[in-house]
DNA sequence: TCAAATACTGCACATTTGTTCAGTTTAGTC
DNA sequence: GACTAAACTGAACAAATGTGCAGTATTTGA
């Protein structure tokens, strides 16, 4: 039937993935149905036939991304969380299952934050979530001293897990290479990590 | 002549400091020229014949914004790094005199920095270089362990800066109010501050 | 094998949008 | 007051773009 199609890669499901990339590269606006009808190898009409409109197909792309996103992020999360591994080790591994798809997800990310659309604004909800439960989590262990603003923490730690998500273009110009690059995506993760315990200044007390 | 115009609230510049606020809500595609010319009520023949073209309208437009971004970022850092004052002094006057125009700013900056333009890449370099010279001053005082990482550090820092910038028009909506409101902006500036020398936890070793 | 449902095509249409330009008004100069 | 240059107008134009739809091809189920 009409979930059949899902499988394999014609009409429908080609045009969510070639849209999302689309829209990834150029933004919503930018990109005219004809490009992703041409782009998908279909013709313009088939985007109204299955979406209803150019809309309709954005809001399917939006779930294609969230779920991408979902398993990217929670995936990596909860694996982190749960195991015993080498932090490094299990941010490889990540890196390695996600190095195709990761910077079309990263890109897609942007716009959405940019574009301030409701579905956005979950996402970032969302976000704000799950550093919120660090936050209580290392505070309830002792992590964090009795001074420190509860309030702006958790969107510091935020800014800075996002940071190079939505800015990656511009360290890639910088640089020369993206910070999603197994190295320096390690060492981010370790200078994040140490930011956020220490500081820049002195050594912290216990541990 | 053609430069006079510039003094007077008259066409031209109408025209770019509604283009302005337009562009900054709604973004460069999302407005017509016809928008532009109505809410500056002049006709839209007016745009081409100052500008070109919309192209020339944007040009302008970002000509300015960089004018009153130039003024107010690098007044408040040379004013707060050149006196003695008590900082939150510092911050509040600076609030106090860009009330009005900050949200339209941020909101153009938001734009320039997601829209991966040239020109927001040269924005961008030149906040990371603002940040960069913070950086090696405080290092050259002393202020950063050895073990730091030095290359991270200035993005992380931007990052925490510009952060509630790109963010704002969501923590408007987790927290229901801007994060540049008075007291909030202050304690944001604090806890940034606090992080960045400290971290989360223990106390730091001297001053 | 037949029929109905669904996937799919591609042209036509209406709307939107940036641009052009011939004409009009305004402001400065001698 | 006449002359000129610049500011300004607004209708017309062409290109781009999303959508509708009548028709064709393909798949599905009995």
């Amino acid at each position: 039937m009409v979930q059949g199609q899902r499988d394999n890669p014609d009409g429908r499901e080609r045009l969510v993935r070639t849209a999302f990339v689309l829209f990834a590269e150029k933004g919503f606006d930018s990109v005219t149905v004809r490009d992703i009808a041409a782009a998908s190898s279909v013709s313009v009409g088939l985007i109204n036939h299955h979406f209803g409109s150019k809309d309709g197909l954005r809001e399917a792309v939006d779930e294609f991304f969230i779920a991408q996103f979902e398993d990217a992020i929670t995936g990596a999360a909860t694996q982190e969380l749960s195991t015993t591994l080498d932090p490094a080790e299990v941010i490889d591994a990540w890196i390695e299952r996600h190095a195709d798809d990761w910077p079309t997800i990263v890109a897609y990310f942007r716009r959405a934050l940019l574009e301030e659309s409701d579905w956005g604004f979950s996402l970032f909800q969302r976000f704000y979530g799950f550093v919120q439960a660090t936050v209580m989590r290392m505070d309830a262990a002792g992590q964090i001293a009795p001074d420190v603003d509860r309030l702006w923490l958790p969107f510091l730690m935020m800014y800075l897990e996002i940071g190079t998500m939505v800015f990656d273009p511009y360290i890639k110009r910088v640089l020369g290479r993206s910070g999603y690059d197994r190295d320096l995506w390690q060492r981010r993760h370790r200078a994040y990590m140490s930011l956020i315990r220490r500081g820049t200044a002195g050594r912290r007390a216990a541990d």
